[in-house]
RNA sequence: GCUCGUGUAGUGUAGUUCGGUCCAUCAUGACGGACUCUCGAUCCGUCGACCCGGGUUCAAAUCCCGGCACGAGCACCA
C-alpha cells in the first residue's frame, strides 16, 4: 500500500453560505490615517474571496467619530488608492459613514417608535453598575413621548455631550454583561472634519455599521475576533429590525516583529512630533511606506492569503514578507553596481591586454534582454571592506593588488579567489543608500553604475540588496531607498 | 471579577467537522552541501511541533472531562 502523503490546503477556506455571484464584503477602515500593514490584510483577504465567488467590496469610511479617533480629510483619497493598490482593482463601492447620518438617524428614531431603543439620561457609571447586576436604569421604561421629546432636545443641541444615549434594549439577564442595553447612539458636539457641525446626535461603530451593512446587502463581514461582541449585539439589533444578519468571520490580533501593533492614532501623533518624517517614513508599518520601498502588492497579497484566515494571535516576521517579495521582484530587477565606501584602485597594464568595454547581463537568468555596456578606465573603485592582496572583479578579471595598484592576473577565473563588484570610475556616479537603523537611519555614501539608472525603478545592488531608486538629481547623490536582502 | 475566543516545530500554517491512510503538511528560518563570476536566484539534505493531566477506544492532534497559558470584550473609540 502507498502511503498518501498529506498536503496543504491552498487558497482560502470556502466562504460559508457563499452564492456565486451573490456575495458582498466590505472592508471599513477609520479614515484617521493611511492603512496600515495591518489593513492590508482586510484587503488582501476581502478582495480575494470577492474574487473567488465574482462578489464585490464595499470600501465603507466609519468616521462616526469626532473626539477620539478624528478623521483625517486627506485620508479619505489615500484609503482609496492604497486600496486600489493592494488589491489591484477598485473598490466596488465607496460610501462614507458621514455623508449617511440622515439614514442611521432615522433608524434611531424608528427605534425609538418601535419600543426596542430608549434614550438614557443616566452617567456612564451609574449605567454600569446597573447593568452589572442586572438592573434596568429608570429611563428604560419612560414613555415614547418622553423618549421623542429627549431625541428633540439631543439633535437641537439643547443637551450637553454626555447627557443622553440611545441605547438598545436587550434582555438584561443575558450572560455577557457587554451586551446589556447597548449604546447605539451619543452626544458629540466638536465639529466633524467632513460635514462641520450639522449634526449633534453621531452613532456609534455598532449601529452605524449595523445599518450600512444591512442596506448594502452585505453577506459575509471578515472582521477582528476583538469584534465578536459586535457581531452579538448587532445581531440583537436586527432580531429587532426583522433582518437577517450576515455571515461572521474572524481574524486574530496580528503583531510585526520589527513593529509591534499598528496603532493609527500613535503614528499620527508620532508624525506631528516630529519623530517621523510623514506618513511614508521608510522606518513605519504603513502601506504608503512598503509601497515607497519598493514591496510589489503581489507580494503582500500571497503573504496573507498563505496565511488564511484563522482566529489566533499571531507575530509575523517582515523576513516572510520579504521573502514574498523577493520571490515577486527577483525576476524583473535589474542588477547594478554600488560600491560604498569606495576605495580608488588602477589598473596597471603590464602584462595584459586590457579589453576597452566589458557586457554585463541585465539579469543573469536573462529574466530581462540586454547588456549594460561599461567602458573601462584606468582607476575603478572597490568597496574598502573587500580590500584583500587577490580579487575577482566580478564579470571580468582577476587581479592582484599592491597599494593601489591592480594588476590583471587572468581574464578567466583561475582560482577561488574573492568575488567583488565593482564599478570603472568613468562609469559611475556619487549616490547614498539610506536604510532603517535602530530609532533613526544608516546612510551608505558610494558610487553606483551610472546605466540607465531610472527614478522609481527597484534594482538589485550586487551583493547589497533590493533597493528603490528614489531620487535622481540634475546634480548630487543619486537617492536610493533600502527595501531588503 | 464577568463574558468570549485561541492553543500543532523559532515564526506562520495544513490536518481537528465524520478518530485509523499523521513516526503529522507546506512556507519561512537556522545549519550543511551542490551550482552560479552577487552575501541574490536555483537545487539537495538536516533540524524542529500536536499546552498539560486524566478518560473513552484495538486505535486520539482529532472525541469527553479537568487544569494551565495567552488574547480580546465589558468605552457616550473604531
Amino acid at each position: 500500500m502507498e502511503r498518501q502523503k498529506q498536503q496543504k490546503r491552498v487558497g482560502l477556506k470556502p466562504l460559508p453560505n457563499a452564492i456565486e455571484g451573490k456575495v458582498i464584503l466590505r472592508f471599513a477602515p477609520n479614515p484617521n490615517g493611511p492603512l496600515t500593514i495591518g489593513h492590508s490584510r482586510g484587503v488582501a483577504i476581502n478582495s480575494e474571496y470577492a474574487k473567488m465567488y465574482s462578489g464585490k467590496v464595499v470600501l465603507r469610511y466609519d468616521d462616526t467619530d469626532t473626539r477620539v479617533k478624528p478623521p483625517l480629510p486627506e485620508a479619505y483619497g489615500w484609503i482609496e488608492d492604497e486600496y486600489e493598490w493592494l488589491a489591484g482593482r477598485p473598490a466596488d463601492i465607496v460610501i462614507r459613514a458621514s455623508e449617511r447620518m440622515p439614514i442611521y438617524l432615522e433608524h434611531a428614531k424608528k427605534m425609538l417608535k418601535s419600543g426596542f431603543g430608549y434614550i438614557c439620561r443616566c452617567s456612564a457609571l451609574k449605567f454600569k453598575n446597573l447593568r452589572d447586576k442586572s438592573q434596568s436604569c429608570p429611563c428604560r421604561k419612560r414613555t415614547e413621548e418622553d423618549n421623542l421629546s429627549d431625541w428633540q432636545a439631543m439633535n437641537d443641541g439643547s443637551i450637553e455631550e454626555g447627557g443622553a444615549v440611545v441605547r438598545v434594549k436587550t434582555d438584561l439577564e443575558l450572560p455577557n454583561p457587554a451586551l446589556r442595553d447597548w449604546p447605539a447612539l451619543r452626544i458629540q458636539h466638536s465639529p466633524h472634519p467632513m460635514v462641520g457641525d450639522s449634526y449633534k446626535v453621531w452613532p456609534l461603530l455598532d449601529f452605524q455599521s449595523a445599518i450600512e451593512d444591512h442596506l448594502q446587502g452585505v453577506t459575509h463581514i471578515v472582521r477582528g475576533k476583538d469584534l465578536m461582541d459586535s457581531t452579538r449585539k448587532q445581531t440583537l439589533l436586527y432580531n429587532h429590525f426583522g433582518w437577517v444578519y450576515p455571515e461572521p468571520l474572524y481574524w486574530g490580533r496580528v503583531k510585526v516583529h520589527e513593529f509591534g501593533g499598528f496603532s493609527t492614532s500613535g503614528m499620527r501623533a508620532d508624525i506631528a512630533d516630529g519623530k517621523f518624517e510623514g506618513w511614508n517614513d521608510s522606518r513605519l508599518p504603513t502601506i504608503s511606506a512598503l509601497k515607497r520601498r519598493g514591496f510589489d502588492p503581489q507580494a503582500i497579497r500571497d503573504f496573507w492569503l498563505d496565511l488564511g484566515l484563522t482566529q489566533k494571535d499571531i507575530s509575523i516576521s517582515m523576513q516572510t514578507i520579504e521573502s514574498f517579495n523577493s520571490s515577486v521582484i527577483d525576476a524583473v530587477c535589474e542588477r547594478r553596481s554600488f560600491v560604498r565606501n569606495p576605495r580608488t584602485l588602477s589598473f596597471n597594464m603590464i602584462g595584459s591586454e586590457m579589453p576597452e568595454k566589458l557586457q554585463i547581463a541585465r539579469h543573469p537568468h536573462g529574466e530581462i534582454e540586454g547588456f549594460r555596456v561599461w567602458e573601462i578606465s584606468e582607476k575603478f573603485v572597490i568597496e574598502d571592506t573587500d580590500y584583500s592582496e587577490q580579487l575577482r572583479l566580478k564579470d571580468f578579471a582577476d587581479i592582484s593588488i599592491n597599494h593601489n595598484d591592480a594588476i590583471v592576473d587572468s581574464l578567466e577565473r583561475s582560482d577561488k579567489r574573492p568575488i567583488v563588484h565593482w564599478i570603472p570610475i568613468n562609469q559611475s556616479r556619487k549616490a547614498r543608500l539610506t536604510s532603517p537603523s535602530g530609532s533613526g537611519f544608516r546612510i551608505d555614501e558610494g558610487l553606483i553604475e551610472n546605466i540607465d539608472l531610472v527614478e522609481g525603478a527597484i534594482v538589485q545592488l550586487e551583493r547589497v540588496g533590493f533597493a528603490r531608486i528614489e531620487k535622481i538629481p540634475e546634480n548630487g547623490p543619486v537617492d536610493l531607498l533600502y527595501l531588503h536582502g
